[in-house]
RNA sequence: GGGGCGUUAGCUCAAUUGGGAGAGCGAUGCCUUUGCAAGGCAUAGGUUACCGGUUCGAUCCCGGUACGCUCCA
């Protein structure tokens, strides 16, 4: 390793070249900006680590920017998102004027997955020398700070001055405006790119590449792109820009955001102007190593050996069109992105994000299998050549490597069953196909091996080539198109309040102060003003009864929690009573009180929105009132909420220390958490952490919350937090069991690992007493090594253990019965608990002392059904033998008693034994069920004569108000009139009669 | 979020106009064999996932729920 002193240099000039050194020359139209320091006196990074290290380096060291480490690609707050795919993602809130941060200049190196979403670089992989799944993204940004003289002055200096790139090579395109949008040229940017590149390198650019927008909606605005030309050599690329040309490429784009898209489509001027840029990682890297391809650089380098040495197959040649070489890029690319999504919280599964792992996986498989010819599960080996290359960059890979390794292995021989299973069902069409003498496998067959049995269209294909048969695309091509469509226009419907940023720069502008919510952890009633009535569109000065749809109300404080950290919010009512008091002279005259229902909290940037509609007269700005929420409510959710905390510990202590919290929801009836485990609890396990819960319960340990710098909350011993969560400085720690003050006084304290002390912004208890009682009521698989469970507390808890404990005495009671009453009340208590809120454990132990009663239960009915057939049959024989002697030909007609259709026919099996070719039909009424049984066999003779044992019964049974039929040599029927069993027994004779 | 498919004995799976729930493997017992491997015979094992509906009758048809597989957004 090379350890060169990082001197500040004095004297740049002598070594930078270029048309503009900042060194000498600093931008003069910025007076902060022109003393940045000179770029320290260090070799040329030439490694990829070293070429990230200098672009953070840079941005650091000399313009101020904080380093904000990458957020997880998996998005843990933004339901909009997929995966993390811009650098931009973890800011997002801010660009949106909903968040702020300490700083307003950051840099980092982004972990970013494009697949499965709207950016879908997925089926692009391996077939040229640039897309991928996973990647990351360096950027820098400015929240409402510099803009875009800074901005592309810097990046133009980090190119050419650190990286050493030749000025000569490259070209940056501006935006030209658009009329029919109303957008203006970016003539800023045109003139400063003007000052630093040779003439003819500086070009303009359209809507479709120099306007970025984020979404259909959000903020958005021009941007600039620096390009370079791989092959330079004195040749001008300007004409190659943007057009496709693979030694042309964009690296680097400058977004300006100064715009947002509204619903309406139409552009509204943010209030603070941002400054957001991406280059790609593994694309500079190239440039600078001078190569051609990303995949032909250091980055990928120990990741294409691990392929080698694992698989046998022979070295990459870096060809694009040669199997074995895709087949490389493809799975180093997956490779990559699998782990870094698991080691980031995702798991494969088949929906959602969880769904595109798992086509990503399934996809290296068959590259793997099909043309470097492995078998079984091979990508799982792969793991540690990632964490060798980026763990360095991305310090979490490492601890994550072994699960992520034995989840990809799970859905490795997941994927094997699925391949096995389509293997069958190909080869049963395949044969169809060539039964009938086709040579092409059907669409509908193509179809339904891939969406109902996932079988790959293209493996299909293979398949058929093998079989010397086709496959009908086309056809499959249409179906799957028709099934897009189907799924696409299922689309549903948003509900909800749209507060646009716009708003909020409205209320600021109005001069409304951020909503005072300081009390809403007491929770008491308040006297507050009302600020703003925000209609979905537009700000009202008034607000009436008869007013339809949901309004949000702004005061000055409130008592209320908005919906935030998996906590529901708090509802509630505004009252205006104006008979004391409050309110104008004219409206009091007019009389009477307001109210306004509150059904919804909810937080947009510093103010507080209450949702709701007007129940009762009406409101105008400036009024002051009462705000109160629903006591009840409050209550259930805080017990609900510290209960969780609870639980977490008792979880932790009773399951291991990878127990991990994925996420929670705590509302007034019921609290759930989800958390990262390899196995399912057993009901010990359950009982355990139930008895801690309940023992923290009984103790009243005191519950503590307080304000806590976040860089000192951080070091207390024990402190849970959740993972790429983002949390405020200062931070809110939440003790049960010692006060926040102690822990801050003594942070390395072991014992507070035995404590609760979670970082949470929730509200909770005074003393763990109130919960009164937890109960868990169950527990359950999510995904592959994620689990969830529910649980109650206070009332709803107690009640679960009532109903458990009167289960138990019923299923106590059901023992003293037998035979028919206790099958009956068997299935009462059955139904009982499905229906009833039952802890897990009691559960456990109610069906564990019901399996006597079922035994006793189906033994009695074995035996009721035995003694039953055994009566029928006796009474059958005494028949049969009666007939024989007086005359076995003729058809046999005779009534059983209390026999079923079973017993009826094991009487038929036993007459037609001791009379051979005789017909038969045995009827039997029952009258406690109003249903008369039938049923008759019709030996080959008779049947020949027309005796159709169907035909039979269908006329014994019409004659007793039923229906029937079977087949021509064995039938059955029944009749729900027993009291014309005589007709049925007359009606079978004659038509028995009659066709003998 | 929207589709498709599945759930039958301990396991793998059958069962068509809706009419008597089966096979193979495994288990158990007995027989054969000096013993083993094995073979022969017999037996047990089922609320056809759950709930409701239609029907004289539902594994089968219809609706719902749960779980699983799978495709799409």
């Amino acid at each position: 390793m090379r350890s060169l002193p990082q001197k500040r240099c004095l004297a740049c000039a002598e070594r930078c070249r270029g048309p503009a050194d900042p060194c000498q020359a600093p931008f003069p139209s910025l007076g902060t900006v022109s003393i940045y320091p000179s770029p320290p006196h260090m070799p040329r990074p030439t490694t990829a680590a070293e070429i990230r290290k200098a672009f953070i380096d840079f941005f650091v060291e000399k313009a101020g920017h904080t380093f904000a480490p990458s957020s997880p690609v998996v998005p843990h707050d933004d339901p909009t998102l997929l995966f993390t795919n811009a650098g931009m993602n973890q800011f997002k809130d801010v660009f949106l004027g909903r968040g702020k941060r300490p700083y307003t200049r950051a840099v980092n190196t982004q972990k970013c997955i494009r697949a499965g979403g709207k950016h879908n670089d997925l089926e692009d992989v391996g077939k040229d020398t640039y897309h991928h799944t996973f990647f990351e993204m360096l950027g820098n940004w400015s929240f409402g700070d510099y803009f875009k003289e800074e901005s592309i002055r810097w990046g133009f200096e980090l190119l050419t001055k650190v990286y050493g790139l030749d000025p000569n090579r490259l070209y940056a395109t501006w935006f030209e405006g658009n009329a029919a949008a109303g957008l203006e040229p970016d003539l800023d940017a045109k003139r400063i790119w003007e000052s630093l590149l040779p003439a003819g390198h500086v070009l303009p650019g359209n809507m479709k590449d120099n306007f970025w927008e984020m979404g259909d909606t959000g903020p958005c605005g021009p941007c600039t792109e620096i390009h370079f030309d791989r092959i330079g050599g004195g040749r001008n690329a300007a004409s190659k820009v943007n057009s496709g040309d693979p030694d042309v490429l964009e690296i680097w784009n400058h977004v300006f955001i100064q715009f947002n898209r509204e619903p309406d489509k139409s552009l509204k001027p943010l209030p603070a102007k941002h400054v957001d840029t991406g280059m790609g990682f593994e694309r500079l890297v190239s440039v600078i190593q001078d190569k051609r391809s990303n995949y032909d650089t250091d980055i990928w380098a120990p990741v294409f050996e691990a392929i080698r040495v694992r698989t046998g197959a022979r070295a990459y040649s870096g060809k694009l069109d040669d199997h074995t070489d895709i087949a490389y890029r493809v799975i180093a690319d997956h490779i990559r992105c699998l782990t870094m999504a698991l080691t980031d919280g995702a798991t494969p599964s088949n929906e959602g994000r969880g769904y595109v792992l798992r086509r990503i996986l399934r996809r290296a498989v068959r590259h793997g299998h099909q043309t470097l010819g492995v078998r079984g599960p091979f990508l799982k080996d792969l793991v540690p050549a990632v964490v060798a290359s980026l763990g360095g960059a991305f310090p979490e890979l490492a601890p994550a490597a072994k699960r992520v390794a034995q989840l990809i292995e799970d859905e490795e021989i997941q994927f094997g069953k699925t391949l096995e299973r389509g293997l069958a069902l190909f080869a049963d069409a395949a044969a169809r196909v060539k039964k009938a003498g086709g040579k092409t496998i059907s669409a509908d067959d193509a179809f339904r091996l891939h969406d109902t049995w996932g079988f790959p269209i293209d493996l299909t294909q293979v398949m058929a080539e093998e079989a010397g048969l086709t496959v009908d695309v086309a056809g499959y091509e249409t179906l799957m198109e028709a099934a897009r469509e189907k799924s696409r226009s299922a689309g549903g419907a948003e509900t909800g309040m749209h507060f646009p940023p716009d708003a909020i720069a409205k209320l600021e502008e109005l001069g409304a102060k951020p909503t005072d919510d300081h009390g809403k952890f007491a929770g008491k009633p308040t006297s507050a003003t009302l600020m703003a009535i925000w209609n979905g569109h537009d700000f009202d000065e008034t607000a009436e009864a008869d007013s339809t749809g949901l309004l949000a109300f702004v005061f000055d404080k409130t008592p209320m929690y908005a919906e935030m950290g998996g906590q529901v919010a708090d509802h509630g009512t505004f009252r205006v009573d104006r008979a004391r008091g409050h309110g104008s002279d004219l409206e009091r005259s007019s009389g009477g009180n307001s109210v306004f229902v509150v059904e919804d909290v909810q937080r947009a940037g510093s103010y507080v929105l209450h949702i709701g509609r007007v129940k009762q007269g009406r409101f105008s700005c400036g009024e002051s009132g009462q705000l109160m929420l629903e006591r009840d409510r409050r209550e259930s959710i805080r017990a609900n909420h510290s209960a969780t905390h609870m639980l977490n510990l008792a979880l932790r202590a009773v399951a291991g220390d990878e127990v991990e919290q994925k996420g929670s929801l705590v509302d007034d009836e019921k609290l759930r958490f989800d958390y990262a485990a390899k196995a399912a609890l057993t009901i010990d396990q359950i009982r355990e952490v139930e008895r801690r819960v309940n023992d923290a319960i009984k103790a009243n340990l005191a519950v503590d919350a307080r304000e806590v710098p976040l860089e000192k909350a951080r070091t207390i011993s024990g402190v849970r937090a959740v993972f790429g969560e983002r949390y405020p400085d200062p931070v809110r720690v939440v003790s049960i069991g010692a006060p926040v003050a102690e822990l801050v006084a003594k942070p390395d304290n072991p014992k507070w690992r035995e404590l609760s002390i979670e970082f949470c912004g929730g509200t909770h208890l005074g003393t763990m007493g109130e919960a009164k009682q937890f109960v868990l009521l169950s527990e359950g698989g999510l995904a592959a090594g994620v689990r969830r469970v529910f649980a109650l507390t206070g009332p709803r808890a107690m009640a679960a253990q009532m109903a458990a404990d009167n289960l138990a005495q019923q299923i106590k009671d059901a023992a003293k019965l037998d035979g028919e009453a206790l099958a009956k009340e068997i299935a009462e208590i059955a139904k009982l608990m499905e229906t009833l809120e039952i802890g897990a454990v009691a559960k456990v132990e109610l069906d564990r002392s019901m399996e006597p009663l079922r035994e006793r239960a189906k033994a009695a009915r074995k035996q009721a059904e035995g003694a039953a057939r055994d009566a029928a049959v006796a009474q059958a024989r005494e028949i049969a033998d009666a007939h024989a002697k007086k005359d076995a030909t003729k058809p046999l007609v005779a009534m059983i008693n209390g026999a079923d259709a079973p017993a009826l026919l094991a009487a038929i099996d036993c007459a037609r034994a001791k009379l051979g070719d005789t017909p038969i039909l045995f009827l039997s009424p029952d009258f406690d069920a109003g249903k008369v049984a039938i049923a008759a066999t019709s030996p080959k003779p008779a049947i020949d004569k027309g005796l159709k044992a169907g035909d039979w019964v269908k006329a014994a049974a019409q004659a007793c108000g039923g229906a029937g039929g079977g087949r021509p040599d064995t039938a059955q029927a029944g009749g729900k009139d027993p009291s014309k069993t005589r007709e049925a027994l007359e009606a079978a004779q004659a038509f028995a009669a009659g066709k003998a």
